[in-house]
RNA sequence: GCCCGGGUGGUGGAAUGGUAUACACGACGGACUUAAAAUCCGUUGCCCGAAAGGGCUUGUGGGUUCGAAUCCCACUCCGGGCACCA
């Protein structure tokens, strides 16, 4: 008998598929449907393919040749995104040419994909700095130049000083370079810039189409930060100057006390008044000294000053100050804010600091729950008050009880203000008759009120309590009369401690208050106006919008939808990237490089070294930069920007389509039969940078007419990490790597392949093993043995006796092998692989039973051991391919085991005669009994009941209530 | 602070209203061997019990249900994303 031997098997079988082509694409096959399955192609670092990509390849690839098995007509491509820094740093540490470097990679991550087994279809291999590729990335951006849509902008920008580069603003993390970790600086440069902001409302509209886990989507919308408000124009008193700000909440404009600006905003000097001058330039200068890492440090107290300037707040005419401070930021919105510190929490914090006025003008509202107000009463309203006592001896707070009508209700102490009353005198008022104490003093009144609805059923009306809260304290209580007869009948007095106040309370609007009697934060919350003049009275959308419109007639007010999604900057200042194809004209301006003369190759430079000065390693090379104006033919300088490695990646899927046409960037009706990729599979990391800029893209050329589909993908997964067995990312400083190659030589393809797929659900983190791994090896080497004793058939294990029972273990093979077709099928489509190889396994184990295997080795039996083994064969072909294809051939068949149909069950065959059924009494399990499956309800509960199992538990008790579910349990209730 | 995901044996994990712990790893015991490795067979959630058997168990507390890892409410811990975005 042969041994398993994939070190052996692999080549031979990779060998084959290369040169027989079996995984090739076919254009515009009407035959069958088309699956493009795509996962993200990597950059071929010096290296080498990591476990991450064995990942997330190895699942592309399976679902790829399930896909294929089942008829459909599959492009899984593969490329290389190869423009980038690591490329550049190397080639500037070993002095080779970045180009030579990449060839050199790129041959090693091919051997190394083919050393996986996967099958890829490799004649539409692309590579985004190969000229023929990237003369299309500058075509499609000058599609977006003539659009407007990429333009120049010389705007302060994120520099990272250690890579010298500009950076996108999705490259920045926490203030840091995502790929180095330096932090970085602002730069002000000259920038190309693609407008996505124009797309945002798309980007956002489109995932509604889309099958994306919804963390993805969510994080993208959050990401693109979409608000709906208005902007408010502020005059300057003294002044013709006028200041817009943004703002969301239109209603709280009446609690605008004061205004406040960036440090960078442009009216601050022209507003400025003279006897501030001074102090504001020191706080600007102050905020300039600072880092955006400082900036954006947590807990930082608020810091700003007065610019002297007041403003006038349209809705009341009151006069209010025009501050600055860093908390406003210059890239959003106007980069001005009116600040209402009743309704903002950080306009609260700010209005504290530095003593400015508070004015509530949003009063939350909250029906009474224990006694809602009802339809068709009128509605009164009352200023009461509620007053919480605390005894200052004991540190207790007195509560009421109630009797009689309110039954159950334990409150603060409460009433009405009567007219000519304060809050105050009421709060006392009430002490004094509810609690009947002296020698109380009132504490603190909320700066807020609340309001409560209930029904005065009595008088058929409902009221609106206007609630003012105030904290009282008694002084002593001793020698104090008890209350009165009279009140005793309707409450008791209660003192209970600080921390059961809350659960004592039973109304919901008496929770509230006494929450927020402690908090000292804004009310975020919506309510309804007061304080807002005509306003009063009004609510939430319906305030905003009859404040902005009567204020949009004065021109002062306009709806307004803000994003906090920038535009795409698009220039690098480095050498290994796509040139940016425009020429600088003196006379012209930036002129596109005609299209016929695409593309504009990289020049070869002896330096690849990047400037201090902003300015790309390009600009030194005179013959290069000097060139004539396409337009007038005059002297005109090239643009020595490149893009950033985002350009290649954000249209490469559709290059697989049609990689080699040297006439368009694909043909219209290639992309149509391809349509949209199906599922793509790739890294989490990668959702608010290159599947964002992807969709954009997409989006941009769906417009143009160019591409058939308005998104490029129909389905996304992303894939989780692999971590080292320590449970740390793998790192070369802490030498915890596994390489996938390493792992390959030791077990093979086939072990590592069924490994990353058992390890744990396909978009978990998930931690190496290598004994797990070990495990995985042993189960192919049994499947392998398994298969060379079916295929020897007869030899017989046994007596070779055929005997009665017979029968039902074949059966039963049988079953079992359409039992598994089915798992296997709908694991692979579910993206479950590890239960599909937990299926596998079953199965094989299942298949080497001493009873089973007796059987199928029998001769009597070869036409069972045949198609079981086929079976088996045939469902590991998309996960241990070579295995699978040394196998099939042994069974003498010629054509690739990959090209084969995908097994079909029979739903018949599935089904069992005999179920175990569940007995339970009073929903305890107690013990089971096998019936035959067909068995009815009758049939199953009289079965039930006469088990011994059950009747210990029956006797002497009355059965109440009995559950059948057929095919399943009995469960009896007893008394 | 806000948004998302998650908490199940010694470990990775299975089970989406019906036998919790499939499958695998590890551990323990046995067979084979001069010995070891490899391989094969068996045991393996926890507690009580000599055994038969019984009790408990899916982060914590409560609820719905004949029945809850699964559905609902509150809390808690871990991971990820965003974060002075007006």
């Amino acid at each position: 008998m042969q041994k398993y031997n994939p070190q052996e098997i692999e080549p031979k079988w990779q060998k084959v598929w290369e040169d027989t082509g079996v995984y090739r694409a076919v254009d515009g096959d009407k035959t069958r449907s088309k699956y493009y399955m795509l996962t993200e192609f990597p950059y071929p670092s010096g290296e080498g393919l990591h476990l991450g990509h064995a990942r997330e390849y190895t699942l592309g690839d399976v679902m790829a040749r399930h896909k294929r098995m089942q008829g459909y007509n599959v492009l899984y491509p593969m490329g290389y995104d190869a423009f980038g820094l690591p490329t550049e740093n190397f080639a500037i540490k070993h002095k080779i040419a970045p180009q030579t470097a990449t060839a050199r990679n790129v041959a090693n991550f091919r051997e190394q994909f083919n050393a996986l087994g996967y099958g890829i279809d490799w004649s539409r291999e692309v590579n985004t700095s190969d000229p023929n590729y990237y003369k299309w990335t500058q075509w499609l951006f000058l599609q977006f130049f003539k659009k407007g849509l990429a333009y120049q902008a010389n705007i302060p920008i994120n520099w990272c000083p250690k890579c010298k580069t500009g950076l996108a603003n999705e490259e920045v993390v926490s203030g840091r370079h995502e790929r180095c970790g330096t932090e970085v600086e602002k730069k002000l440069l000259n920038q190309w810039l693609l407008k996505i902001t124009a797309y945002a409302d798309r980007l956002i509209e489109g995932l509604k189409t889309v099958d994306y886990p919804e963390r993805i989507a969510t994080q993208q919308i959050n990401w693109i930060g979409k608000s709906e408000g208005a902007e408010i124009t502020f005059r300057i008193r003294d002044s013709k100057s006028e200041i817009g700000v943004f703002t969301t909440r239109p209603d709280t404009l009446g609690g605008a006390t004061f205004l406040v600006l960036a440090p960078e905003h442009p009216l601050v000097e022209q507003i400025t008044t003279e006897k501030q001058k001074a102090a504001v330039e020191r706080y600007i200068k102050k905020v300039q000294s600072e880092s955006e890492l400082e900036r954006q440090e947590e807990d930082r107290p608020k810091t700003g000053v007065w610019t002297g300037a007041m403003a006038v707040n349209p809705l009341n005419n009151q006069e209010i100050p025009v501050w600055i401070a860093d908390y406003v930021l210059m890239g959003y919105g106007t980069g001005a804010i009116m600040a209402v510190p009743a309704h903002d929490e950080r306009d609260f914090e700010f209005a504290q600091q530095f003593k400015l006025p508070i004015q509530q003008v949003i009063m939350p509202c909250a029906d009474d729950t224990t006694n809602p107000p009802r339809e068709g009463y009128q509605e009164v309203v009352r200023e009461t008050v509620i007053v919480h006592l605390m005894d200052k001896a004991t540190g207790k707070f007195a509560l009421l009880d109630w009797h009689e009508s309110l039954e159950g209700i334990t409150t603060a102490i409460m009433g009405g203000v009567e007219r000519g009353q304060t809050p105050e005198e009421a709060a006392l008022t009430e002490i004094k008759e509810e609690a009947a104490l002296h020698g109380v003093k009132i504490r603190k009144k909320l700066p807020w009120v609340t309001a409560a609805k209930y029904c005065a059923s009595h008088k058929s009306q409902n009221r609106k309590a206007v609630t003012h809260v105030l904290l009282a304290e008694v002084e002593n209580l001793e020698g104090q009369k008890a209350i009165t007869d009279s009140e005793q009948k309707i409450h008791t007095l209660v003192w209970v401690g600080k921390d059961e106040v809350l659960h004592r309370l039973t109304p919901d609007h008496q929770k509230m208050v006494w929450e927020q009697l402690w908090r000292t934060t804004a009310i975020t919350g919506e309510g309804e106006l007061i304080n807002s003049g005509q306003y009063n009275g009004l609510s939430g959308r319906a305030a905003s919008r009859a404040i902005v419109d009567d204020l949009h007639r004065q021109g002062q007010a306009k709806a307004s939808v803000k994003y906090k999604l920038r535009d795409w900057i698009f220039s690098r200042q480095h050498y290994w990237g796509e040139p940016i194809p425009i020429v600088h004209c003196p006379k012209c301006g930036a002129v596109p490089v005609p299209e016929d003369r695409l593309p504009v190759e990289l020049p070869k430079v002896e330096h690849y070294e990047p400037t201090d000065t902003g300015e790309s390693p390009l600009a030194a090379i005179a013959e290069w930069v000097n060139t004539e104006c396409p337009q007038c033919g005059g002297k005109a300088k090239r643009e020595t920007d490149t893009m950033p490695n985002w350009a290649g990646s954000s249209w490469y899927y559709l290059r697989y389509i049609d990689p080699h046409n040297p006439k368009a960037f694909a043909d219209y009706n290639k992309l149509k039969y391809w349509g949209m990729v199906d599922l793509y599979l790739g890294s989490m990391e990668h959702t608010t940078l290159h599947l964002l800029y992807s969709r954009f893209w997409h989006q941009f050329l769906y417009d143009q007419k160019l591409v058939p589909t308005p998104e490029p993908y129909a389905a996304r997964r992303g894939q989780g990490m692999v971590l080292a067995k320590d449970g740390r990312k793998m790192s070369k400083s802490l030498g915890n790597v596994v390489n996938p190659m390493v792992t390959i030589k030791a077990y093979g393809a086939d072990t590592l392949r069924l490994y990353v797929m058992f390890m744990a659900p396909y978009d978990e983190t998930t931690s190496w093993s290598d004994e797990r791994l070990a495990g995985i090896s042993r189960f192919l080497r049994r499947v392998w043995d398994l298969s060379q004793q079916l295929m020897q058939g007869g030899q017989p294990a046994g007596s070779g006796q055929k005997t009665g029972s017979d029968g039902a273990v074949v059966a039963s093979i049988d079953r079992m092998t359409h039992q598994t077709i089915k798992k296997v099928h709908e694991d692979i489509e579910g993206m479950r692989f590890n239960t599909m190889v937990s299926s596998l396994m079953e199965y094989s184990n299942f298949l080497g039973a001493p009873d089973t295997r007796k059987i199928l080795n029998d001769p009597g039996h070869r036409q069972l051991a045949q198609r079981t083994l086929r079976a088996l064969i045939l469902m590991l072909a998309p996960a241990a391919p070579h295995l699978a294809e040394e196998l099939w051939s042994q069974l003498g068949e010629t054509e690739s085991v990959h090209v084969q149909g995908w097994p079909k069950y029979d739903p018949e065959l599935i089904q069992e005669e005999l179920v175990e059924i569940v007995l339970q009494v009073n929903g305890k399990l107690r013990g089971t009994m096998t019936l035959p499956a067909e068995a009815d309800e009758r049939q199953l509960e009289e079965t039930a009941k006469a088990q011994e199992a059950v009747q210990r538990y029956l006797e002497g008790k009355k059965v109440i209530k009995t559950i059948v579910v057929p095919r399943k349990l009995v469960n009896f209730v007893v008394q």
